[in-house]
DNA sequence: AGCACGCCGACT
DNA sequence: GTCGGCGTGCTC
């Protein structure tokens, strides 16, 4: 150990920064300090001592001060540089990033944040969980799985795959249970797709482990409350961490046991800064501390399939449906030719049909359409003007509700025209349907039924979208019409029909892995059918109906579907069999974005490693225009993994040293859509 | 990221 | 003659 001390800090360009320690006692790898940059002070973690400056020693500046926090541990430091380095950033911006917002500011002087208050010792009075003949039965294929994940030593990757209703919750529970039966200060870090998700999660949690402290932790905290949380982890006081993708960077000293619920979940991947699968990041994380990991899903993720496929995860399956579910029929999915059935104000006849007899019923419909307001474009038949985003190269959907225009994309707004803008045509017509419009036509077919919308339109204040939903729970609505976000997390035992509108739209998008995602949205769909005894259907509208993704789905074959796909991609050479990067870049113009993308395959071709990386042409994105600025992308890719990361931490230090010329660009590793 | 330094247009 | 535009460069 020397005289200098290495320290991490958020300043993009930089990895690390050499300070001197002048304090009387030692200072700790892992600690959360204060040191000068230029003329201001940041906040930074020493990662590393040295004997020698790398620069004029009069240059080194002192430690300013250490925050009274325990150091952060090496298997926490490791997981942040595999990060960085992975995901192609510096370790202070993804170290620094990582830690709750009260301590990623220099705190003001005289200010008294709640992170200085002693901490509440952790209460040992209860026993950590609840009386072992209290726990539900599990059935064999349960107990095998809880088995196989607690006789785990050391780091082991499980993939769980259980079909929707199958107990995988309560596989996670017990795993979780004899995981604190053995070493009762172990900390469990579980983690789920959405906040939504929390707080049921959280009570589960709580009542099944009283004496065990569960901590949630996702962005609808305030500050304060991220950061308590934050803490609680990191001195061990937290038992089980419950949290959204952030949480997989919580300091967890005595971490025991991962486990990611509905893995394949996109919100697993970051979209913005930097972009990490928290998904990837848990498996390496578990790795790093030698501990198991459980990825569970009832469609898992390719990537995830291929892995458990190759040995690489154990695979645990859970085939048979358990608790409440067994009993439950499986519901029939059937597929509605919008060919041969002319729909009716977005609704094909044998829909319409069966939404009057389910109400006429008694029972509950849930019908899907996966895009909200009224109608996605508004046309002028005269002239053939159309609702464009002034912002955006996107269409502004009409949202009858307030009469105005909206961009669903950058949030512009506009009172909708009278009349044409253009040729003055007063006759503007609708296009398309979305929630509010299928709310319309369903108010028409069933008088008298109580139809209920769901979107982010009508939950845009907190805990509007539970109210909702509870009025759904106790049958107080006969219709749920929504988007995507009532599918989620709801076991609606009523509904007996399921009705899916505009399944299409994802079948027929450019993105390879949209059949993925369709599966597994559908599979989720058709789960939150089914009552007891009673035969329920999901019925899906469809100018495809002979796609092998429905007969899949029909078949609730995950598996044959998975293998189907699997070979596709592999044929076509795409993900998971080959490793990709995708440069972005933001300009004023389209050329310009274009010309620097240009410019970074020139500089990346003469790279060394490059005749093992394919680099594409520079395309304007998907969204080729957002809030103003145009946007365009350069794919890269290798079938060695090593080789497109190695080549990659070269393009990246070219490109930070080129002048940018106005244009914001940035890498991401292992692209969701491309 | 901040926050400098550094050279060209419209104001007291 | 200054105030200020934001281009590019550095931070131990």
């Amino acid at each position: 150990m020397g005289a200098f001390v290495e320290i991490v800090v958020d300043v993009p360009g930089i990895e690390s920064l050499t300070y001197l320690w002048s304090g009387h006692d030692t200072i700790a790898l892992g600690r959360i300090v204060i040191v000068p940059v230029g003329r201001r002070k940041t906040v930074g973690i020493v990662v590393g001592f040295s004997a020698d400056a790398p620069v004029a020693r009069e240059r080194i500046r002192s430690v300013s001060a250490v925050l009274p926090v325990a150091p952060l541990g090496d298997d926490w430091l490791a997981l942040t540089r595999f990060a960085a380095n992975y995901y192609q950033h510096g370790w202070g911006e993804v170290a620094v990033g990582a830690l709750p917002p009260l301590l990623r500011r220099v705190p003001h002087a005289r200010a008294r944040s709640p992170l200085l208050e002693p901490p509440s010792a952790r209460t040992a009075s209860s026993p950590p969980c609840a009386a072992a003949s209290e726990l539900p039965t599990l059935n064999s294929e349960q107990r095998q799985a809880v088995e196989a994940i607690t006789n785990a030593r050391g780091f082991v990757p499980f993939l769980l795959f259980g079909v929707t209703g199958s107990g995988k919750t309560e596989i996670y529970l017990q795993a979780i249970a004899e995981c604190l039966r053995r070493q009762p200060d172990a900390q469990i870090l579980l983690l789920v797709p959405e906040i939504n998700l929390t707080p049921q999660t959280q009570q589960r949690l709580r009542e099944r482990f009283p004496g065990a402290p569960v901590v949630a932790l996702h962005s609808g905290l305030s500050a304060t409350e991220r950061t308590q949380a934050w803490r609680m982890a990191h001195q061990g006081h937290a038992t089980i961490l419950l949290g959204t993708r952030s949480a997989v960077f919580a300091s967890l000293p005595r971490l025991a046991l991962i486990i990611v619920d509905e893995e394949h979940d996109p919100s697993f991947k970051a979209t913005e800064g930097v972009r990490y699968s928290a998904r990837d990041l848990a498996v390496m994380r578990a790795r790093l501390r030698s501990c198991p990991v459980v990825l569970g899903s009832a469609t898992p993720s390719l990537e995830s399939w291929r892995k458990a496929q190759d040995g690489r995860y154990r695979l645990l399956r859970v085939t048979q449906r358990a608790g409440p579910a067994a009993a439950r029929p499986e519901p029939r999915l059937q597929c509605i030719d919008l060919r041969a059935e002319k729909p009716l104000k977005g609704l094909a006849p044998s829909v319409r049909t069966a939404l009057q007899q389910t109400v006429a019923a008694g029972e509950q419909a849930l019908v899907f359409i996966n895009r909200r307001g009224y109608a996605p474009v508004v046309a002028c038949d005269a002239c053939g003007w159309l609702s464009v985003c002034a912002r955006c190269a996107a269409f502004a959907a009409f949202h009858k509700t307030d009469g105005h225009l909206h961009c669903h994309h950058c949030g512009w707004s506009v009172p909708a025209p009278p009349r044409c803008p253009t040729c003055g045509n007063p006759a503007l017509a609708a296009v398309g349907h979305g929630t509010q419009r299928i709310e319309e036509a369903l108010e028409e077919l069933l008088p008298g039924a109580r139809i209920e919308r769901i979107d982010s339109d009508t939950t845009r204040r907190r805990g509007e979208a539970n109210a909702r939903l509870a009025a759904v729970h106790a049958g107080h609505v006969d219709v749920l019409v929504g988007t995507q976000m009532i599918a989620k997390g709801h076991d609606f035992r009523r509904v007996t029909l399921v009705a899916v509108l505009n399944a299409d739209a994802q079948l027929v998008a450019h993105d390879f892995r949209a059949p993925e995602r369709l599966f597994a949205t559908l599979m989720q769909v058709a789960g939150r059918a089914g009552r007891a005894g009673q035969p329920s259907r999901v019925l899906v509208q469809t100018r495809f109906p002979d796609h092998p993704l429905y007969a899949a789905l029909a078949a609730a074959d995950y598996t044959g579907f998975a293998t189907q796909q699997l070979a596709e991609r592999r044929a076509a050479g795409m993900p998971p069999f080959v490793a990709q990067a995708l440069l972005t870049a933001q300009g004023t113009t389209m050329a310009r974005a274009l010309e620097f993308l240009s410019y970074a395959r020139t500089v990346g071709h003469q790279l060394p490693g490059s005749d093992q990386v394919a680099i594409y042409d520079p395309v304007p994105m998907p969204l080729s225009k957002l809030a103003g600025v145009h946007r365009a992308q350069l794919l890269t890719e290798s079938s060695s993994r090593r080789a497109l990361q190695d080549w990659l931490s070269r393009w990246r230090a070219a490109l930070r040293q080129t002048a940018g010329g106005g244009i914001r660009w940035h890498l991401e590793v292992d692209p969701m859509r491309i």
